[in-house]
DNA sequence: ACTTCATTCATACGTTCGTATGATAGGGCC
DNA sequence: GGCCCTATCATACGAACGTATGAATGAAGT
């Protein structure tokens, strides 16, 4: 069955794609089985060797289904006419709301990060870019002095953390805080505090050492 | 096998305990079968089931474990007599030193986040002590004007996000930073890293709005 | 009408999973 | 020596897993 993967688009294989991203999400890779996909999906157990050939090769379809967009949604709002801490700014918001249409991406990004499997290059790749964008940035920031010293590369890390880290945080924080980010509004109130708090930890204003 | 948990400590047990707590946070709950536990803790299969029952219980056990130790370590460091804002500093540096001394524990943490599985009534209260914890001193720190207003439970989310993050992503740091954080010298890098990102987004100098 | 071919489907294979159990061993106590 | 009790071990069971495969289907091309 080393059969290469199809490139055309079919209702089944986007359906299969579909119910893989829902549930490899929800339940990890060793936790979603092939079964479960392909019923999610309604379509044969068949189908997915058929399409796919194994459970390995659709995970990594998947992966680069979620990761692939956020690059060039991220790279846009980098490439305002603004100064850099304005355009680190338009990237967060920028990542919220592709956070809000994709609310699964974190759930992938952690489990790569965690090593459930070995990371596709692409996807590697992808998380990369989107570090290096944001480093630029402050880099950039640090030199025309309205961005704090410091190391750009671990402050971007710092800042990715926050909107990553919230978002899986979810049941947490409708337990602790009653916050549902699924109201607009309550999900309004945490972007901004996550912005204000990435303003304030990047801004020259307050060097003090 | 309706067994309760032995509470007093056993050398197998034990052993399994450690076995299981590798292999969970490397691969996760399911990923991790009780087959591999067992070798690799150098113990019989049949000692799963005698001393924890479930797999599920074995899970449970390592959880608490992993999570219940933090507690009193960040109490300690929040109870200095300090200003709040060093007292955050205070419980991120300790948060950093239990990190340091329990490189898993992210792991856990984020499994639990994401739900691979129910989580456990003790692992909850401890992440949210903690939580509450930060928020604390970071609602302290506002009352006497030394630090920025704002939702004080969601900055220390913000707070929280960036070991748990910096520490799950160390593949990516080492790939692209060539920063390992088993050295000393590294790893005390990126905590002043994240020590003066936290006190430049708390302090109150830096307000604008 | 007949062939072709991409796709769907039912079903089977071998493996590994979590769990259960009965036999065996060994140490303290009468 | 006989007994209990805790612990270890080999082994077994049924279920679920990922994967493979050959027959059925149906639309397109001739």
């Amino acid at each position: 069955m080393n059969e290469v993967i199809r490139m055309y688009e079919n209702p089944t294989a986007d359906a299969l794609l579909r119910a893989a991203r829902t549930l490899f999400a929800r339940l990890g890779y060793h936790g979603a089985s092939v079964r479960a996909i392909a019923q999610e999906a309604g379509a044969n157990l068949g189908a997915i060797t058929y399409h796919f050939g194994t459970k390995g090769n659709l995970y990594d379809a998947v992966i680069g289904r979620v990761l692939a967009p956020s690059r060039e949604r991220l790279a846009a709002a980098a490439a305002l006419p603004a100064p850099p801490l304005d355009r680190v700014e338009a990237v967060v918001r920028a990542f919220f709301a592709f956070l809000a249409e994709n609310p699964d991406l974190p759930q992938f990004i952690m489990q790569q990060l965690m090593g459930s499997r070995p990371m596709p290059e692409a996807a590697r790749q992808t998380l990369q870019a989107n570090l290096g964008l944001l480093a630029g940035l402050i880099s950039e920031g640090q030199s025309d002095g309205s961005v704090r010293r410091g190391d750009a590369q671990m402050m971007a890390l710092s800042i990715v953390a926050q909107p990553v880290y919230l978002t899986v945080a979810q049941p947490i924080l409708r337990e602790v805080l009653v916050v549902d980010q699924g109201e607009p509004e309550a999900r309004s109130r945490l972007v901004e505090s996550v912005v204000s708090f990435v303003r304030a930890a990047l801004s020259a204003d307050s060097e003090r050492d």
